[in-house]
DNA sequence: CTGAAAGCGCTTACAG
DNA sequence: CTGAAAGCGCTTACAG
């Protein structure tokens, strides 16, 4: 017997359910994990009511120490402030609940170092798996991808390989989407903003749209890449936006690469005396739930960011399974 | 000797280091947690030494298990969508992160049986403490209060126990000021929109307001007190708003508890023809650094949220220590 | 100044 | 059908 007295206020452990139950520790172990196959009914009820009564849990770091393994998962994003990452931050942690595990979220600012101190805080952790959201290229997810080790991109490719695992949007098809219905509408001169083209979104997306319009004739001259520097859409299309109001020919429409970039362009238009759509079209990515309420004179390319989470975890689930999840592509509305 | 190989690819352990040093585990253990007084000179080198070559970094499972306690602390936010509320997270992610720490962030959709389910669940990870950020009454939070369990409170007192610690900002001070500057500014009749009255923050922003208007002998019918139903301030805005447009003396200056609560009655007041801010005057609390950029007819209390992150973690490190951080009110602006 | 040993809670291969 | 035992990586009280 090991003590009949249970510590009140702490957490019951094996140990005292198997007291309780009159059995061994083992037995409570297989059974409260579901392997009820190997013990009597007689056994099981018991067990069950000793849990019940104990209130018991299994503690999460035992079961860590012992596999080696920990139920938990990272997300590394680039940004919270931005909507589009936060609402799939929390439609994965939900997902990831769903099946047991805890999420942690950490984020990298976009920055090389971050996202590699972040990396190895979290091997530390014994993390079953890690979700970049935006990866920007470093040295240690290169060395990590390189030695073989499986992570899911969400949003952007791993920098160092395009075919790891994959969940997002047909970034090309968005672009060359908002591209199509320019022309449909007989918009001329047209203008691109776009952000970083580190960004395998943000450059699919440009050239999803140029390719099309290149494609229909359009000249060179008729069609502005726009940019500026920095992290900060909102600074990018407001910096970016000058350029229109300045050009000799100015752009009558424009597809801004997401949609903080085209809050960004809309203030520096209004502010220069352009009205938005009348005398410029701007024309987002996200679909920014937002945008009813603050910028109804956005439209914009919606894309199910409350949707990922089970996307996210199924292919968390066949890379634990020891599949290629592939590259999942959602759909986006346009339109 | 332990085995002289190291396994290539996999963590280095504690007795690798060891073994490569030339000295015991209890040895190295001490020096990589700081406690360097009690070996050689030499000692100290040869280890630091192996540390660096074999690139280890100590398990924090194995930590946790013999210490009963981890490194994460929990976050339970009640909407991630909210941009305050993310960006709270994310200021008190970094602030930990710098004091070695992790933190997890849980959605508790402000539902009491969600919020006891994390509540059990980060137990399980034994995590060193649980921020509440907007905590809703709950069995489990009340069971746990009255045993004496610390824990910190953000924006929203503890339910249970006003006098838990807490870190926000004066929230009557926030609402009396509004209503200051609306008298100084002669505005009249009045109103205020707010959200469900079981959060403190609210309930205090709005009788911060009310109790001025009423000492300075604002008749009652010249105030309208407006809410709606539901957690979503877009849509409780909206709806409140829908009483401005139909009262017999519209209030000329409203303020309306959190920001997005003002967008929906923007969008209203709108809808309905009506002017902001020549035909009413909206108000807000929070301050998104989104306004100046989509919302410019607002102006807002501007609650310092990516400040809170250090306070925050301040707080928890006097709870680890045993002490009563009490309250810290982090300052606002307002005009 | 240093190390052997116990033990945190769990899972699992093995023995019966 | 059930249990004793090993061991995951670490910290720490204790012995020398």
């Amino acid at each position: 017997m090991r003590g009949t007295s249970t510590k009140s206020g702490s957490r019951a452990s094996l140990a005292e359910v198997a007291d309780r139950a009159g059995v061994s520790i083992s037995t409570v172990s297989r059974i409260v994990n579901g392997i009820v196959g190997r013990a009597s009914a007689e056994t099981v009820a018991r067990v069950r009511q000793a849990v019940d009564e104990l209130g018991y849990r299994p503690d999460r770091i035992g079961r860590a120490m012992r596999q080696r393994q920990s139920n938990v998962v990272a997300l590394l994003a680039p940004n919270l402030a931005n909507p589009a990452m936060s609402t799939i931050a929390a439609s994965t942690e939900e997902a990831l609940r769903r099946v047991g595990h805890v999420m942690v979220l950490c984020d990298t600012h976009d920055r090389a170092d971050l996202q590699d101190e972040y990396l190895a805080a979290m091997a530390a952790q014994l993390v079953r798996s890690v979700i970049f959201l935006g990866a920007v290229a470093s040295p240690a997810l290169r060395a990590a991808s390189e030695a073989g080790e499986v992570f899911l991109f969400v949003n952007r490719r791993n920098p160092h390989d395009e075919r790891a695992p994959f969940v997002g949007i047909d970034n090309r098809g968005a672009g060359a989407a908002v591209a199509a219905h320019f022309l449909a509408n007989g918009h001329a001169p047209l203008a691109v903003i776009h952000s970083d083209h580190s960004s395998s979104a943000v450059r699919d997306r440009t050239y999803g749209f140029i390719d099309v319009l290149t494609k229909a004739g359009i000249a060179p001259e008729m069609l502005m890449r726009l940019s500026a520097p920095g992290d900060d859409h909102l600074d990018i299309g407001y910096q970016a936006a000058a350029a229109i109001v300045a050009a000799p020919q100015r752009p009558r429409a424009v597809l801004c690469t997401s949609d903080l970039i085209a809050y960004g362009a809309h203030r520096l238009l209004t502010e220069a005396g352009l009205a938005v759509p009348d005398d410029v079209v701007l024309v987002g990515i996200d679909g920014n739930p937002i945008n009813p309420w603050l910028a109804p004179w956005l439209s914009s390319v919606v894309i199910p960011y409350e949707d990922y989470g089970p996307v996210i975890v199924d292919s968390l689930e066949r890379i634990w399974a020891g599949e290629d999840p592939g590259e999942r592509l959602l759909p986006y509305a346009f339109g």
